[in-house]
DNA sequence: AAGGTTTAGTTCAAACATGAACATAATAGT
DNA sequence: ACTATTATGTTCATGTTTGAACTAAACCTT
């Protein structure tokens, strides 16, 4: 019953997607450009927001919350220690274990970086009403729920 | 007005935008997953509905389309190019563009990957009502929109 | 306590995307 | 016709992401 009729472009689900997927590629590179004057990557970004709210995590944690591999950290956070963005101390109870922190200036660049971001998505999500908004919201949820752990 | 207090984890618009670039992360990964069997990358996929849609195609029009630059074309191409999956010919009247199209094979693996495809979308999608789903599409095009081309 | 197993982090090579510099072909201006 | 400009595609150096192999620390298991 798959025919070669029934194509993807014709299929209003297919169509649909396509513009979620091209909508959240618009929105990653205006926050890349919005971004650069702070000579911050979204990648970097993403590790302060995650520090600033669960201060104290190890490399571990915050390659998952990320959803990237391990190695990607290590890559990542020695520009930012250099930088004087954060700290990795060593857990005491666990000596394998990196525990990393914000410095003071880590959470002022954040802060920068967070009002420019902000306002992107604003302006984005400026399209929508709040009830339509929540709804996106909602359905995104679903989305990424129903493809989380099932085969 | 912009204190410290209105984080954005506070901002209904920003948790919402969040849910979006989760599920499209979410996707993205596990359409790579299910094209590995048939050893096909996502951009190569692009690559192949593209030249489908619109045989003929020069590698400029193809780069524009996928919202990618050209040398990422010219190194893209000539690995599938010896798969058979397409052909490069020079054009008669214009000797600097080559013209693009699919050959059987091209055509044979798109159409197995297209299914692969399809169905993940469907699996996603399918978590919303064919009105939501409408919505969805229509909110996203307007945030692309949005984007677009103005500072 | 000694062995194997799991976990945290690092290193390394490979894949991939990007942008600048380049070569060649087409076009416009004069 | 001749030069300057623009456009297509390639090359190359750079930066990013990834996964596999590795080290060291902690945890079982008996």
């Amino acid at each position: 019953m798959n025919s070669s009729q029934d194509l993807p472009w014709d299929n209003p689900r297919f169509r649909n997607w396509v513009a979620v997927a091209r909508a959240c590629h618009a929105v990653e590179r205006a926050v890349a450009v919005a971004l650069s004057p702070l000579d911050l990557k979204p990648a970097q970004l993403d590790v302060l927001m995650n520090l600033y709210r669960h201060p104290g995590m190890s490399q571990h944690e915050l390659a998952r919350k990320l959803l990237v591999g391990r190695s990607n950290i290590t890559m990542l956070l020695p520009q930012m220690e250099k930088r004087n963005l954060l700290r990795r101390d060593s857990d005491e109870k666990d000596k394998r274990v990196l525990r990393l922190t914000l410095t003071d200036d880590g959470v002022t660049l954040l802060m920068k970086a967070l009002k420019v971001h902000t306002a992107l998505i604003e302006k984005a999500m400026s399209q929508s009403t709040p009830a339509e908004c929540d709804m996106l919201g909602d359905q995104m949820r679903r989305v990424a729920e129903a493809l989380k752990c099932d085969e």
